[in-house]
DNA sequence: TACTTTTGATAAACCGATTTAGTAAATCGG
DNA sequence: CCGATTTACTAAATCGGTTTATCAAAAGTA
């Protein structure tokens, strides 16, 4: 295991710590030619390598920023992810990616293990149940940007998209193509993503003047979302068009429906919220609610970075536009 | 932003530093009952979280270990990490995943960055350009395993699967099925596992007694995969059935079928080295070389661990094997 | 010549924990 | 009752850098 310290390469090339700590910070104001020279030399020789704990623990920041993703097995979680890491990247920071699980416990846990290891900022898509840690994270002036889920009652920066009306719009091109059995899937009404998307159900339905059919509304953990589809689609009347929360619903409604025998397409239509990265292999023709994700990430990365370089500014809540493909 | 230090606590509690550290650690074995509870009080009262960094520093490890991903767009990547970070949290480790996007320039940037942050060890997929600093690692017994690909002439622990006997079995397949004219895709033959298909798919052909077509051999890159594919479908006498060297050929072979509408399973059969995560929602019959990745994730976060432990071994290569499905 | 300014380099404090060696008080054995 | 042991706690060194205050020598100025 290495051992060379900067005391050593002090040594070495015959000056002191300090001169060899301003050398690899750049900070060549008033620095002979040859003492230059020398201290590359030692450097090289000795294969010094320097230890950045140090530095973090003396400069008080590491360059890095924690991502806490709700769920990573959404590919929306991945691309926004990846976009963070974009801007980190060309920023000199890097991203420490968490996943939550949607387990408010791991959360905290991972929240609090990424503050000890003193992270400069958080991106988190929060699970929505640890509102206190939030708001203690706020209030201490620590840089958080929450995307993808607003949080209540508690005044932050956050990146969303317009959930009720990407769904409204998808809705009421159903009801535009004569569907009446309109079907809606989607996990536990637990955070705000989910609740918007049903409101705009709702809201479409409504302004259509179509009842609501209980029966065709499936709120299940995915776990148990196909049994529960199974038999839906096993209902006499049963729905001519789905909507689909979101990726992992998706999937699991294009395996029920497999089961069945129906076909996407000709027997039933089907909206899912979120991209899907293999469906230009489908050969069905499905519509997507997309995110911009990338822009998401990119804005999201944007706005921890003014706060970590202490720009003051209000906290904004900032709506990205979804498209239908 | 925070501030509260160990030496408050201890201000605080009436105690010195050491006991408060002593505290945090466990070690009660000389500790008085009321002296616990003074320090307890203290740390919640004033909100105290440790500085890890400050920890890290003293004790020479930091509870990270770095992933380093050739590419993390394939889905086998992200299966491997998936099973190491779940390894790392049962063992109070921290796994950082860095992605090289097959540039073994960055993949050098970031494993000198990984070891300045003085994280306790590397899983690197590597690009196999970068050895002399791989071997520079190992020569420091700095803890590293490497997955995926061999690395030629460096003696370190690696995982890998048999990757030209499961291609040898897949063209075989084919060849058993009456097909003559099998194509190979494949992305430019610069790491282990590629050549190695390679060699399996040459040998099988081989032992079939088929000649080699060279014009159905396409190695290229993604970027210029699509345009080389259509025109090997244009052929007069064109392939039967075609090998995909991982996920990400198989998508543009895919897009280019469909381009050229021939059918997969009627008009062409399919093979792709790779696990694909969509692919209980595709129709066609397709054969999956599905290398067991969480075993292998799983099995090199293991090896890292001992290494980690300074428990001495010679340096092995694991090989598992793949399933055709 | 005498004084100020610039240039080049350093000693020492510091960041916030861990850890070792050590000390005072309480307990014990004979 | 005295020396040895155990219990409870602490001072101070340490990890490997950064940073500040300071200083000596060289150069500039009047």
């Amino acid at each position: 295991m290495e051992k060379v310290t900067m005391a050593d390469v002090a040594k070495a090339a015959g000056v002191s710590k300090s001169t060899v700590s301003q050398f690899l910070n750049k900070r060549f104001e008033y620095m002979g030619e040859k003492t230059k020279q020398k201290i590359a030399e030692a450097i090289d020789t000795l294969g010094y390598q320097p230890n950045y704990i140090a530095r973090s623990l003396k400069q008080k920041r590491t360059s890095m920023v924690g991502i806490i993703v709700a769920n990573i097995m959404h590919y929306f979680s991945t691309e926004v992810s990846r976009a963070i890491e974009d801007f980190c990247h060309h920023h000199d920071l890097h991203a420490i990616v968490c996943n939550a699980d949607d387990d408010p416990e791991k959360e905290k846990k991972y929240i609090e293990m990424l503050r000890a290891k003193q992270v400069d900022g958080l991106i988190i898509f929060p699970t929505g149940q640890n509102n206190e840690l939030y708001e203690r994270l706020i209030n201490q002036d620590y840089p958080v940007v929450f995307v993808d889920r607003k949080v209540e009652n508690v005044r932050g920066f956050s990146i969303v998209t317009d959930n009720q009306d990407s769904t409204y719009k998808a809705i009421q091109q159903f009801v535009a193509q004569g569907h009446r059995n309109i079907a809606f899937a989607v996990q536990p009404l637990t955070v705000s993503t989910r609740k918007e998307r049903f409101q705009g159900y709702q809201k479409a339905l409504l302004d259509a003047g179509l009842e609501m059919n209980p029966e065709f509304i499936v709120e299940s953990d995915i776990s148990e979302m196909k049994a529960k589809l199974e038999r839906l689609f096993s209902m006499e009347d049963r729905p001519t068009a789905i909507f689909c929360g979101n990726d992992r619903v998706f999937l699991v409604a294009v395996e029920a429906l497999k089961d069945k025998g129906i076909k996407i397409g000709k027997d039933i239509e089907l909206v899912v919220f979120d991209n899907i990265p293999f469906a230009p292999l489908l050969e069905t023709p499905i519509t997507f609610i997309v995110q911009p994700a990338s822009e998401m990430g990119t804005k999201a990365a944007e706005l921890l970075f003014e706060q970590m370089n202490k720009v003051e500014r209000d906290p904004v809540e900032i709506v990205f536009q979804s498209k239908l493909m």
